[in-house]
DNA sequence: GCCACTAGCTTGCAAAACAAAATACCTTGT
DNA sequence: ACAAGGTATTTTGTTTTGCAAGCTAGTGGC
């Protein structure tokens, strides 16, 4: 699979995901790459980054099964900039299909 | 508009593009631009990655409008290559319209 | 001569995905 | 008690690709 494709595309998911109920990165990991081969080395970073966007903040709960979890809670500025971003991807998308029906 | 979300596919377009018909640069930055915002500043290295990956075999020939154009016209495993992409890129895509129906 | 349009190429930078490695905690089996 | 394996986070360095900016050069109109 072209790695390429997933460029921008990750940080929509991401955020789309902490957007239904808090997250933690492990899970995001794992939730993400059921759909998309996505590994720990890309997922960290991303959220560093979106969390110094201001786009979640974020808090540490115990957990019964392992180590402390950080989890992410998705800010205003996030919901508005997720939403953005599946909307641009969704345009983008139709101007793809349109450019491969040129004949 | 996201620029990261053109990564990768603006390979799969040009390609695409040239498979249909023999194209030279500067109308490939004309035509992809209608659709997809992009510059002659992205499109010339990247058909020089595609030439030197050989996708593609050039020429050149007069125009009664201007400067001489290069034209490039698709080989075989170019055309392998950019049915490969256009099927990666409905898989890809797929899979995240369905993570963007995660509850 | 000058401008606009056509046409192609190069340099240098920035963003993002990823592998790999380091750290550390918890549970389970022996 | 201790090793193994799963859970969890972070950092470093590399690679790919998009793009602005700048350069060269041919053609035609004013």
């Amino acid at each position: 699979m072209n790695s390429q494709f997933k460029r921008g595309v990750l940080e929509m998911c991401i955020l789309y995901l902490i957007s239904t109920k808090d997250r933690y990165g492990y899970e995001l990991v794992q939730e993400v790459s059921r759909k998309i081969d996505v590994t720990k080395g890309t997922v960290y970073p991303l959220l560093s980054r979106l969390k110094k966007e201001n786009y979640f903040e974020n808090y540490i709960k115990e957990s019964n099964e392992g180590p402390a979890r950080k989890y992410y809670q998705i800010t205003a500025k996030g919901k508005e900039h997720v939403e953005k971003l599946i909307n641009d991807y969704k345009a983008f998308n139709q101007k793809v299909n349109e450019l491969l029906n040129t004949k």
